[in-house]
DNA sequence: AGCGTTCTTGCGACCAGTTGCAACTCTCGG
DNA sequence: CCGAGAGTTGCAACTGGTCGCAAGAACGCT
């Protein structure tokens, strides 16, 4: 086996070290999956790409360990207004918490950081009594090429 | 059969017609639940609750209805943080859209109204060029009774 | 009311995601 | 380096949601 384990950690294996959960080569290979990635994956696509490393790894292996990222926060779980489908699309956390735009006729998904949006998570959590801890904030609709 | 059609039409129902959709034993039933619903229910309870007004109404009916009515706007759909399992929960839709927020510790929804998500969304607008249909924004956390 | 077109339904098969369980493997301490 | 114990995996069975199709129902027209 040519030392796959020499390979820079990353991120999320770096956190899974640190807060002793058990790295193994089916999380490594999720995990890697979900750090090279450059567009949104819902779970199909990466259960796809991770068989593409290890054939034997099982769906509910991938099931599980997205679970267990969106438990610690490292990844967001994403709708992306059900553009295709009814699955859910993964991205690993950023440092801004953003908007997903979705263009239901293009399906261009754009993603959108403002102020207003940390200040409407301020009020809510001000107003309601309220610890925020996840948000999500998704708009569907027509993009200014789609409109035209 | 005791006079089922002589029903106080509802919303929903009046729509159908105006539109020209066609309005079945079926669909009055799933509108009838949805629309006397006092809380957020997901499709699983909605097709229960229909099925004990007719028993042979299928699930694929009660789906094939949501998504009408969703591709309509007539109802939004809801993940609520995915708090029980990853279906959706579905609510008809209000003059005035509404932030969900739901603890992640004992289960409670509350619904949230403020100028400040309106005014976001028409930054999106500007900002993005993009004309928006639909919109969700959930949020996930601890309640003040939850937080001590 | 009867008829025909068109839309809707129920069914069965399928795909996606979850769960319980026995076998396995990671990690830590010796 | 090895063994024990806890955690993880793959499997198989199951639930939730979708789809194609043939039978059935709704509505407009006469």
């Amino acid at each position: 086996m040519p030392l796959p384990e020499t390979q820079i950690p990353g991120r999320l294996q770096a956190y899974f070290s640190e807060r002793g959960i058990r790295i193994t080569q089916q999380r490594r290979a999720v995990l890697r999956v979900i750090e090279t990635a450059t567009k949104h994956l819902d779970a199909g696509q990466i259960l796809r790409k991770v068989q593409r490393v290890d054939a034997s790894v099982d769906r509910s292996t991938v099931y599980r360990t997205l679970q267990l990222l969106k438990r610690h926060g490292l990844i967001d779980e994403l709708d992306l207004m059900h553009i295709r489908g009814e699955g859910h699309y993964y991205e690993r956390k950023m440092n801004r918490e953003h908007i997903h735009i979705a263009c239901l006729r293009c399906g261009k998904i754009t993603e959108f950081v403002t102020s207003t949006y940390d200040k409407l998570k301020q009020q809510v959590e001000k107003d309601c009594h309220f610890k925020i801890l996840v948000s999500r904030l998704e708009v569907g609709g027509y993009c200014s090429a789609c409109r035209q």
